[in-house]
DNA sequence: AACTACGCCAACCGCAACCGA
DNA sequence: TTCGGTTGCGGTTGGCGTAGT
């Protein structure tokens, strides 16, 4: 877990060196910098990057004049300097991509991102927990497993509004086992008797297919590049084709498969005029292709 | 106007995977 | 094969803004 309160605060100062870690973070180091990027850092960063190129992150802060790790540079640079970085509201299309891409793959946020051009994963985190999750909540709907919460879960009971400070947020993910437990794209999401089906399982054709070695290993992208619409020609944002072409036909068919269950499974807890999500929607309603909002 | 509670999101941390020597 | 350095990922934190009282 994290350091102590005063050690993990965001001051834009440098951090004072932390001798009761195991292991030293790489930002603890005298004269280096935290909290908010300021412009100027941005315009050294944003300048570097252009002209030497991304990598070598370790060495990058020093090259590049900055009082930073190479960790900070990275994340500044990936979640926000990019040109590629779309920001802004995240469209009811890609919305529902999420939503889709949640169901199929869980938490692996990079691969999510990977998938909608434009959006980080730490974007779509944060939308997730502050959003989503809440939304599928709101409609009865286990944001973990996609599925009906049990009656005595439903929001109306157990998700009553905590009055501590993110409090409900956070346990949103930290009450979470499947959250606490880092999904590794190699490995299928541990099964529980408790918890059967954490991610859908059933409905997880990916992570069958890939324990049957029908698949290609996830391609990690070290860069979860996310162009923009303009950019998709030089930039290809899920560099395996076939892994593309996979996600999408499982986005499809999970959606078809989602009404099938639907279907067959008793009506989901009334809802208050908020529309469907992924398993309830008419797959001919999506868009044909998924890579349409591409 | 002042205070409180809460939502949002940028940024940090630890860990694991990756990769080259 | 092992080991150490680097990079990427997901969980978590806390500052800031804003709505509510």
């Amino acid at each position: 877990m994290r350091k102590p309160s005063s050690a993990s605060s965001r001051p834009a100062q440098a951090a004072p060196p932390n001798p009761s870690a195991k292991t030293t973070p790489c930002c603890s180091k005298v004269g280096i910098k935290r909290g908010p990027w300021t412009p100027e850092e941005d315009e050294l960063l944003s300048k570097y990057i252009q002209k030497e190129g991304e990598g070598r992150w370790r060495t990058l802060p020093k090259r590049a004049g900055l009082l930073r790790c190479g960790k900070s540079c990275r994340l500044r640079w990936m979640n926000y300097l990019r040109p590629s970085v779309k920001r802004g509201h995240i469209a009811p299309d890609e919305e529902d991509l999420i939503l889709r891409l949640h169901r199929l793959l869980g938490n692996r946020w990079s691969l999510i991102a990977g998938r909608i051009p434009g959006r980080t994963d730490n974007e779509i985190k944060n939308y997730w927990n502050t959003h989503l999750s809440k939304k599928l909540i709101s409609q009865g709907i286990d944001p973990r497993t996609h599925k009906p919460l049990k009656p005595n879960t439903h929001p109306s009971t157990s998700a009553a509004p905590c009055s501590h400070h993110h409090l409900h947020d956070r346990n949103n993910s930290s009450s979470n086992p499947s959250a606490t437990t880092k999904p590794n794209p190699d490995d299928k999401p541990p099964i529980t008797e408790q918890d059967p089906n954490p991610y859908c399982h059933s409905l997880d054709p990916y992570d069958e297919a890939l324990a049957l070695g029908d698949l290609p290993a996830i391609p990690m992208s070290n860069t979860p590049s996310n162009p923009n619409e303009e950019e998709d020609e030089d930039i290809n944002y899920c560099a395996d084709d076939v892994f593309s072409s996979f996600i999408n036909s499982l986005i499809n068919d999970d959606a078809f498969s989602a009404q099938q269950l639907q279907q067959q499974a008793p009506p989901p807890p009334p809802c208050s005029g908020i529309n469907g999500v992924a398993w309830d929607e008419d797959p001919n309603s999506m868009p044909a292709d998924a890579d349409a909002v591409h």
